[in-house]
DNA sequence: GTGCAATGTTACCATATTGTTATTTATGTT
DNA sequence: AACATAAATAACAATATGGTAACATTGCAC
């Protein structure tokens, strides 16, 4: 993922801060989003789903603990990563931040190189956490969901073809030979007819696109780009 | 919960201290109740059910420590969160305190920003034991009290019929594989006849709405919102 | 170009998988 | 004990998927 498609979200009531911080990440590349209390927090985050949301602990309206509550609630938003802004010293709302779900903290004053690194290694985090879905060109395969998209259109496979494409795409252009595929997605024991690979390689050339799957006559299919 | 309506009961006999603690909640939207001793509390608590009482320890007729433990004693008052105000360095009386069942306190000098989010941080303890919740769309899903509203509609759901549908619902859009499934809710010990997981989802249906649930052939089920 | 093995295509059907309902068994409550 | 509720099972129905057969087409070897 780019930087340029990062975006932050950054809460605080403070147009001072909003200014520091948000001037040093946008240097950084990142695209800042900004609010000025909880409320306004919590419709910019459904609205725009950054990856980060940085959030100061004492505003009005509701307070950033509150926010994060609300956000770690819903089912959405829960999997963004947030951080606290605090001063120095006020232990107790450390506590109550990560009771509320927070992932790390900043503390005031803010130097700009600090925040910017942690800013990065928040990112690294989430990144890592990311669904476990793989890009191929405009294709979109996601097992966790089982389906997959095509230049953003979703398109919901059955099983075996599922498994098939998925075999193919892991490793476009790469020619897979009639056994493997066997092997794999049929599992070695089963015993079908010489049709069968055929008959998928078809129903796949039609949701997908017919010259997304080569046929190398006596070896086997590959999937390209 | 509105902060229109919470209520908060504070107590001291200084009427400078009721006046500057009861601006800076009143601005911050909550209902504030006056009363400027101990007897006096105890009468207002009894009658208005506040969520919070914010009581001064030292106060003439009956001081705070009294009024908190005779309030802990009344069943209807016992779950009012409590926090005392009392001058910094008064140790004795922290002790005191929470011996009589206080959950927080607030020293004197009072600081206005610590002060609300101080309160702001009782009342959210009191609003979590009253309830844990979870939203996926127009569904909130109540784990401490076993109930779901779908649409602000309460659903009471009996528990193995709660458990899956939290199960996949915290993950929307998830395939939960059978096996998976059975593991989390019904545990992989134990071991169910080949419909049981279908006849719960089907009930599901009924209940929550046919097309939330996705069936994906030779895999599992999908909530979908 | 001809022959031939490999692959493409289509329609159809068997079957595994899931859906549904009724009934039994378990669990808890008054 | 009687009752209510929940959970599991059994028995049967419905269905999408996956496989096959039968035939068409391709493209390589000669």
């Amino acid at each position: 993922m780019n930087k340029k498609d990062i975006k932050i979200l950054l809460v605080d009531d403070e147009p001072d801060i909003l200014e520091i911080v948000g001037y040093n990440l946008s240097n950084e590349g990142y695209q800042v989003i900004t609010a000025e209390n909880g409320v306004e927090a919590v419709k910019k985050a459904k609205k725009e789903l950054p990856q980060l949301i940085i959030l100061d602990v004492m505003m009005p309206e509701m307070d950033g603990i509150e926010a994060c509550e609300i956000i770690r609630k819903n089912s959405k938003l829960k999997d963004i990563v947030i951080a606290f802004l605090t001063a120095r010293g006020e232990d107790y709302s450390q506590v109550a931040g990560f009771d509320a779900g927070a992932d790390d903290y900043i503390t005031k004053p803010i130097k700009p190189k600090v925040l910017v690194s942690k800013v990065k290694a928040l990112l690294r985090r989430f990144k890592d956490d990311a669904k476990d879905s793989m890009k191929i060109g405009d294709l979109v395969i996601n097992r966790d969901e089982y389906k997959i998209s095509l230049k953003g259109k979703e398109i919901i496979l059955p099983r075996k073809e599922f498994e098939l494409l998925s075999l193919l795409a892991s490793k476009p252009g790469k020619v897979f030979k009639r056994d493997e595929i066997l092997d794999k997605v049929w599992g070695n024991e089963v015993v079908v007819g010489g049709r069968t690979i055929d008959v998928h390689i078809r129903k796949l050339r039609e949701k997908i696109g017919d010259k997304s799957f080569k046929t190398v006559k006596g070896v086997g299919y590959k999937f390209v780009d």
